[in-house]
This record gives structure tokens, sequence and C-alpha cells, in this order.
RNA sequence: GGGCGUUUAGCUCAGUUGGUUAGAGCGCUACCUUCACACGGUAGAAGUCACAGGUUCGAGUCCUGUAACGCCCACCA
């Protein structure tokens, strides 16, 4: 035991313990057969990531749960890692290159891959050192990569099994396109977004007629691609149009009417262009009528030849001008304007373009059925609830997922061409002919796959499938998953498909999702907006234990987070409330040397009531604690610590102990101190899931560290019940007594505060028991009564008969009196004596109504009614002992 | 268009199977630099539980409807 500073210094501390836990291998993990295991694998961030408060939020709930597990002598491990993140990593690298005055196509393919791993090398172990500093428990001995070796391994053995099953297919079809990033999307990485545009009224001509007919679209430039015109075969108004051709504005193309029953006659004017190559739903009617998709624009989003003189034109640009043609030729019927969502490219926000182009789909379908049924009977529960209903919805609907992509950076799709025979396969290495005719001239398919499809494996693939390791035997399926619920379908659904399709067996158990972090006025937090706060701002301003426990505090289950600095002052405050209590300790040390809190017993000692209560308390906190922890109620877990920890231990049982420390009984301080002891050292292992370094500090700092040098290695603290507490002779009663005591001390306080009291003031107590017993339980108790109270001295008197002008409060023990020279303020006194006869009746009047309410008595149940019986006798007594007090002050 | 969430003190939020007088943190008021801690202590003020109905002996809590804000999903041009 050394002596602790004055003031705790976060950050040296927080830097020496994680360094020590590293260098001793505490977060590490080996399969043991005699260990239950424990597992969680980490949503993997960004290599390109920094870390945001979201990303805190997430591993400090991560932290709290594998460290909970870890002290209950689990083989607790938590798997980290990064994603590739193929998009963005590729712009960052392509961005960088820019710089430079390149762009990708400068570059080889292999040497732009070059390029991306270089930067990787540089920059990949960003996010994975703060991390550290936020104090993430990981076996980082296990730290993977999605484009490592093993899981792309994983990655290739996954797609040639579904290639195989042809639940992987190439088709031609209407995607996502990202014209900037220059790559198909999945559905899920388009945003919609609700945006004002326009509803554009174009007349076309039907050919030699005089007659036109109009048609409404939000993307006029697309006209440059309409096959043909469509109308309800309902539509009486253009029955007669149907087979007719019309003449296409601008491009003169001759197009047919045709008559489809996905045109709705009601909406517009009942007429809709179809462009098949540029909207899924005209992609449909062209299959149906056999007309020829035209693509009208370039991966750039550049119009193409087939847009005639617009060609060359940026697709918005020649929007414009193309509006401004038809205006001219008076082919514009009217413009409106009309809201309605678009997709925008997740990763740069630039619109999506639905455009036909041949890519590779997962059939979903026959993946969903089995995971579909996994959370609906219970093998995976999502927290909250709420979440599942959002999951069978999504996942009874699924559609077949787009997971080709046109960039470099990735795992290239393992499909091989032979030209020579027109043989197309997938294989798990890259093959040196083909397989069917031996040609050596084969060449691999140019895309990459979504970052997702090696991301849905980590469950698996961290621990070396498709080997069948030791790891994976023992550590699979993972236990908890800890996620924000914005990557349900990106990842969580395909988590538990990929886990029932490879593994035969749920990948987790739990999903438990959080809220997202918000700034204070319920913004989420994002670079644009400038109002993210660094986490790594808050660890140095006020620690990473502070950061931890103050998200913990304010997240309720699935509620957003709303943060802003002062927040965090919370958990600081904390930490150094714990810490001051620790010296408190220290200063008041008698014992020598220092104390094994393994190795405390009670039972030959006389507890006093305080020690009872206090023992009582920690019990119930660690319950509360656990309870809360084992349904994923961080905030509530944390209150009850935080309460524990303040309110009951420094607020009344430090309080307490200054009496016995500055008395002469040498045996009862011993005690004292080693009641002491015993709390606070179950306290902070407690807390130490939450607050991991400041109780490292502490284990070590009290000299806790004799039978378990860390803290981490710690028995968890146990949840006594009452029968257990009695081995050490601690009684109910005693420790109701001692919650009572703490109220009659209240009454007495507030009797010094009415009457402006200064706390160096001190004034003459007397207190009228309402019983005998407790008036013989208060003799023995009356130091510490008058301690507390601030009290010169306490008289306790059954048959105690005040002068008419002692204020006096009224409490479960008895009636407090306070007398101090020449006080008298008869008025006023008697004025907060009927305030309080006013309160007191109100709940009388309510009850007495309750009471006589027969319905109450004959339908609730027993225990209510005698409850409020009760209580409307303590009630009534109240209201007598007031109106005595009245009284005799008024004679 | 469909679904979900939120609405409780000045602010941010708890409030579990319906049951005493609805709680916390911050902020506010008064007093206190007392010997662990002013990042502190003691005491206190502060609420029409969004609104309207209903169920019930009893509703912040359950049901129906309304409103506001937020989120997710969706191929009506």
């Amino acid at each position: 035991m050394s002596e602790l500073p004055k003031n705790y210094e976060a950050a040296g501390v927080e830097a020496k313990w994680y360094a020590k836990w590293l260098e001793e291998k505490a977060f590490n993990a080996q399969p043991d057969p005699k260990k239950e295991p424990w597992t969680i694998v980490i949503p993997p961030p960004n290599v390109t990531g920094i870390l945001h408060m979201g990303h805190a939020l997430n591993n400090t709930i991560q932290d709290v749960l594998i460290r909970w597990q870890r002290m209950q002598g689990k083989n607790a491990l938590w798997v980290p890692g990064t994603d590739h993140a193929g998009i963005a990593t590729q712009n960052v690298v392509e961005r960088k290159l820019a710089k430079e005055g390149k762009s990708r196509h400068d570059l080889s393919r292999d040497e732009f891959l070059k390029e991306v791993w270089a930067w990787k090398e540089e920059y990949g172990s960003t996010i994975v050192n703060q991390l550290k500093k936020l104090g993430s428990s990981c076996d980082w001995d296990r730290e993977r990569f999605t484009m490592d070796e093993g899981l792309s391994k994983a990655v290739h053995e996954v797609f040639c099994r579904l290639y195989d099953k042809g639940l992987i297919y190439r088709g031609n079809r209407i995607i996502n396109w990202c014209s900037r990033c220059t790559t198909a999307l999945s559905d899920e990485e388009s945003e919609h977004v609700e945006t004002e545009g326009a509803l554009y009224y174009i007349r076309y001509a039907v050919k030699d007629e005089k007659r036109k007919i109009t048609v409404a679209t939000t993307r006029p430039e697309t006209m440059l691609g309409d096959v043909a015109v469509a109308v309800s075969p309902r539509d009486k108004r253009y029955a007669d149009l149907v087979g007719k051709t019309l003449i296409l504005p601008i491009l003169g193309r001759e197009i047919p009417v045709v008559a489809d029953e996905f045109v709705d006659p009601n909406f517009g004017t009942g007429c809709v262009k179809v462009t098949p190559a540029h909207d899924p739903n005209d992609f449909e009617i062209g299959l149906r009528h056999k007309l020829e998709p035209i693509n009208v624009m370039t991966d750039h989003g550049i119009m193409n030849e087939a847009a005639g003189t617009y060609a060359g034109m940026d697709r918005f640009e020649c929007r414009k001008q193309l509006i401004e043609d038809l205006k001219h030729g008076g082919l514009i019927e009217k413009i409106d304007k009309h809201m309605h969502s678009v997709g925008h490219c997740y990763r740069c926000s630039t619109v999506v373009e639905p455009r036909l182009s041949p890519q590779w789909f997962v059939n979903m379908k026959p993946l969903a059925k089995p995971a579909i049924e996994a959370v609906r009977d219970g093998r995976i529960k999502f927290v909250p609830e709420r979440w599942t209903k959002v999951y069978l919805d999504w996942m009874e609907n699924i559609r077949d997922w787009c997971i080709s992509r046109q960039i470099w950076w990735g795992h290239r799709i393992p499909v091989f061409y032979c030209d020579a025979c027109s043989h197309q396969w997938a294989a798990r290495e890259v093959p040196g002919s083909c397989p069917v005719c031996g040609v050596k001239d084969i060449r691999q398919d140019e895309d990459v796959l979504d970052t997702w499809f090696s991301s849905w494996l980590w469950p698996f693939s961290v621990f070396g499938w498709p080997e069948q390791t030791a790891d994976l035997k023992h550590f699979y399926p993972t236990n908890t998953i800890a996620t924000a619920p914005e990557i349900l379908f990106f990842w969580v659904a395909r988590m538990i498909m990929a886990g029932l399709e490879f593994m035969d067996e749920i990948p987790f158990d739990t999903v438990y999702f959080h809220g997202t972090v918000r700034d204070d006025q319920g913004r989420k937090m994002s670079k644009s907006l400038g109002n993210s706060i660094d986490p790594l701002g808050i660890i140095e301003k006020y620690s990473a234990d502070a950061l931890r426990f103050s998200l913990m505090m304010l997240t309720a289950t699935g509620q957003d987070v709303y943060v802003n600095d002062e927040k965090f002052e919370l958990g600081r405050n904390f930490c150094t409330k714990i810490w001051n209590a620790a010296r408190f300790m220290q200063m008041n040390a008698s014992c020598e040397g220092p104390l094994d809190p393994e190795k405390i017993d009670f039972s030959k000692m006389t507890l006093s009531p305080d020690d009872q209560h206090i023992l009582a308390k920690l019990s119930e906190a660690v319950r509360n604690t656990e309870d809360n922890l084992a349904r994923h109620r961080f905030n509530d877990a944390a209150l009850a610590m935080y309460d524990f920890m303040w309110h009951h231990y420094c607020d009344w049982y430090v309080e307490y102990s200054k009496g016995v420390f500055r008395g002469g009984d040498m045996q009862r301080k011993m005690e004292v101190e080693q009641v002491m002891h015993y709390v606070f050292s179950n306290a902070i292992r407690l807390l130490h899931p939450f607050i991991p370094f400041i109780t490292e500090e502490l284990w070590h700092g009290m000299g806790y560290n004799i039978s378990s040098d860390s803290i981490q290695t710690a028995p968890w603290p146990k949840a006594l019940s009452y029968e257990d507490l009695n081995v050490w002779g601690v009684q109910r009663e005693t420790v109701d007594y001692v919650d009572a005591k703490h109220d009659l001390i209240r009454v007495g306080r507030t009797l010094r505060t009415d009457y402006n009291l200064t706390p160096k003031q001190q004034a003459k107590f007397y207190i009228r028991p309402a019983q005998e017993r407790t008036g013989k339980i208060l003799h023995k108790d009356v130091a510490s009564v008058a301690l507390l109270l601030g009290a010169e001295s306490i008289e306790i008197d059954r048959d105690f008969t005040p002068d008419g002008t002692m204020p006096s409060g009224i409490s479960q023990l008895g009636t407090v009196y306070m007398s101090i020279e020449g006080l008298v303020n008869t008025a006023a006194e008697i004025a907060k004596l009927k305030k309080q006869i006013e309160v007191v009746e109100n709940g009388i009047t309510g009850i007495s109504k309750k009471l006589s309410n027969a319905n109450f008595v004959s339908r609730a149940p027993a225990d209510v009614v005698a409850g409020e019986e009760k209580r409307k006798g303590e009630l009534l007594e109240k209201r007598e002992k007031l109106q005595k007090l009245i009284e005799t002050l008024s004679t």
C-alpha cells in the first residue's frame, strides 16, 4: 500500500495499466475445455475509420460485458479486427493519388493495390490504437483483417459453395449505380433521401396524327432512352392509341404505345414513358413487351452517343438543357414541384442512377428461411425486442443481393472464364488452366465483392473457418453481438444467414442494439455538420473511465444518447469521489500492513448497526448491478453502483466512520476499517468493468493485490442474501433501523437549516422515541446520531415534554425537538407544521376514499388493502402528533 | 404509402408484472472553504406525466384515437 496522491492523474495511470495488461496478456484467451467460453466478435471498424462517439459507446458496451464475464471466471474472448471497407478505402487512396495529380487508371491494378496496402500498413492501425485508449480488453493477438489470407480463404470457399449450389448467379438487371465511385451498389447501400424535385410533363406526338399525348417524368434526361410509352389496359382515354406509334421528341425515334398493367391510370397523365435501361419497372415492362433497352449514360453519369447531341454532357446538365430545348419546341406542358425519395450513394452521397448492368447476385430466399426461424423460435434474441419485427419484415421480403463492385480494392470475384471453350467456373484457388479444354489462357472476373461479403462470415472466419480449428470448436457460436441498428440488414441479418448456412449453427445468441449518439440538439454527429465530439478529446480532458462511465449512465436500453462536453463531468466527478473515499481510508488507517480483502471475516466481530447496514446495501448493489447487466440495462447498472458508492458508502458510512475514528475505541476502529476495506474492495470490483483503470489503480494503491495481483482476476463480488449475512450477525431488522435512523437525522438537519443554524452552531436535540424498544436502541447509538446531526447533545426520553417554542419534526423513529438559546419563532413553526398537516391530510383523504369504496375493499388484493389500512393508521397518528405540537406552541 | 420510436421538473432522461406522497443527473435557491472530496457537503424550490376518450376498485404504466418531433422501410412514373 502506497500513499495515494491528492489528485488522480488519469492519463498516466491509464497508459501504465493498459501497457501492463498487454504485457501480461491479460485479455488473451485460449480454448480450454474446463472453462465455459464467452465470446464477442467486434463489429470490425473500417480501416479508414477514426474513433467517434458511436465507436466509443459500442466498444464500451462490449468491454463492460466481456470484463464482467471474465471476472466471473468465464473463458472470455473478445476478438478484434478491422474491415477493408472496399469503396471507402479505395476512395481515400484515390483522393490521395488525386493530390499527386494521378488517377488509379494511371496505375495498373496491381500497382494501385500496392498503394492501398501501403496506405493500410501506415494508417490502418489508427482506430485500433484508439480502441486501446478506451481500455478495450480485446485479445489483440487475434486481431483480424477482412482481407487477411485466412479470411480471404473463407470468402472464396463461401463463394464457391454458393456458386456450385446455384445460389450465386450473374444477371443483367437494374442495379443502383454510383457514377462517382463507378460501381454498382446493393439496395442497402443506396440511401433514400426525401428530395424536392420536379415532375416534368412532356408532350409526345402521335405519328401521322395531330394528337399529342403527355407523359410525366422526374428524370427527363432518361427519355433519350425511351423505347415505348405505356398506358393502362383499362384506361379508356388511351384505348385507341395502343399499338400506334409515337415520335420521341428531340431524337425523333419512333416508339410504340403499349398497354401494361403496371400503369396506374390515376397517377400523372396515365401515360408512362418506358426506359428499360434506367428504371426497374420499365425494365420489367420492356421484358413483357420485348423492347430492346437503350442505355444513354456512361459509367461516369455522362450522356453517351445514344443521347445524340447531348452526348458528353453530365446527366444533370443534360436534364437542364433538354428541358430548355423542349420548352422551345413547345413540348413542355407544365412542371410541377414533386417530393420524392432519391437514392444516394452511402459512401459519397452522389445521386444513385438506376441502371441496367450485368452484375453478380446472391439468391437470398433460401438462406433467409432458416435465419427467420432462428429468430422466430428464440434461439437468437434481439434487445430491445422491437427490432425482431423489423428483421422479420425485411427477411420475409428479402431481395437478391448484388455482390459485385466495379472497384479494385476487395476480394476479387473467384470466377474464371475460358474464351477458348466458353467455360465459366468458380475456383477456390487461381487455376492454371481451363479444366474443360486445358487451355492456359484463362481470365478472372474483373470485379470485386461487396465488403459485406467478407464481414457476414466474421463470427466464424475469425476462428480459421473453413478449417475445423480448436478455436472454432471452443468459441463458436459467440454470445452477444453489440451494434447499431443501422447495420441490422447490412450485417446482422447476413451474419445469421451465413452462420446457419455454413456452420449450421447460429452465430450468436443475443443481438444488443444500442442507440445513436447525437449532439445535445438531437442531431446525428457528423463530420459535415462539425458537431462531433471527439472521444479522444474527452479522454484527454476527463479520462477514459469518465467517458465510459458517463456513456453507460446515459445509455437507456436502445435509446439514442445525447451528449455534450459537460455530460462527461458526471463520470469524472464520480471517479474523483471514489478516489477521495480511498484517500480517506488511507488517512485513517490504523492496521499495520496491507489487508487482503479476500480474507476479511466478520463472524467473530460484533457489527454495529451501521456496519450491518452498509454490508446489506453492498449486497443489494451487487444484485442490482448483476440483474441490470444481465438484461443489458447498462444505465441502471451504472446507476446502482453510483448510488451505492456515493449515497450509501460516502454519504453515510464514511460519515459514520468519522465518529469511530475520532473516538478512542481501538477495537471498533479496527472493525470499521475492515468493514470499509471489505465494502470498498468489493465495490471497485463491481465497478471494474465500467471504469477499469481507476479501479485497477486503487486495487494496487490500497494494497488489495495480495491474493489477486490484478483486480481483473479477483473474485467477482457476491450478492449475499440475509441468510448469508446472518453468519456475520447482520439482521434485517437492524438494517431497517439504520434506514429509519437516517431519516431521523434528516429531520433533525432540516430543523437546523430551517432555523438558519450554521454548522458551527451546535444545538441541543431531544428525541421522543415512538416506541420503548427504539428508545433503547437509540440510546446505544446516540453518539453516531449526534455526530451526523451536528448536535451538541442529545437526550432521548419517552416522556419528554417540550418547551412550547421548540421547533420539531416527526420521523418514523420518533419526534425530534431542537433547542437553542434564544430561539423563538412560534409563528413560523406553526405555519410549517400546518403545511405538513395539509400534506398528511391529503394522504388521509385519498386513502379514506379508497377504503370507503366497497369495490376497492372487495376487489383489490388483500395485501394491498391491508397496506392502505396500515398507511392510514400511520398518517392518522402523524396528524395527531402534528396537531399536538401546534397546540403546545399556541398555548 | 407502410412500420417503429419519443413526448414525465428549466435541460437530458429513468420509471420493470397497473398499487404508498412520480425519481436521478445537470441547472437553480440558501447556507457551509469543517479534518477524503468545492469535481465537495447539507437543506430546499421545482412536474396538468403531450392531448382526448376508454378499461379498472385503482392508470405515468393497459386499450383506442389525435398531435408534434425523430428514425427505418418502400419500383407509382
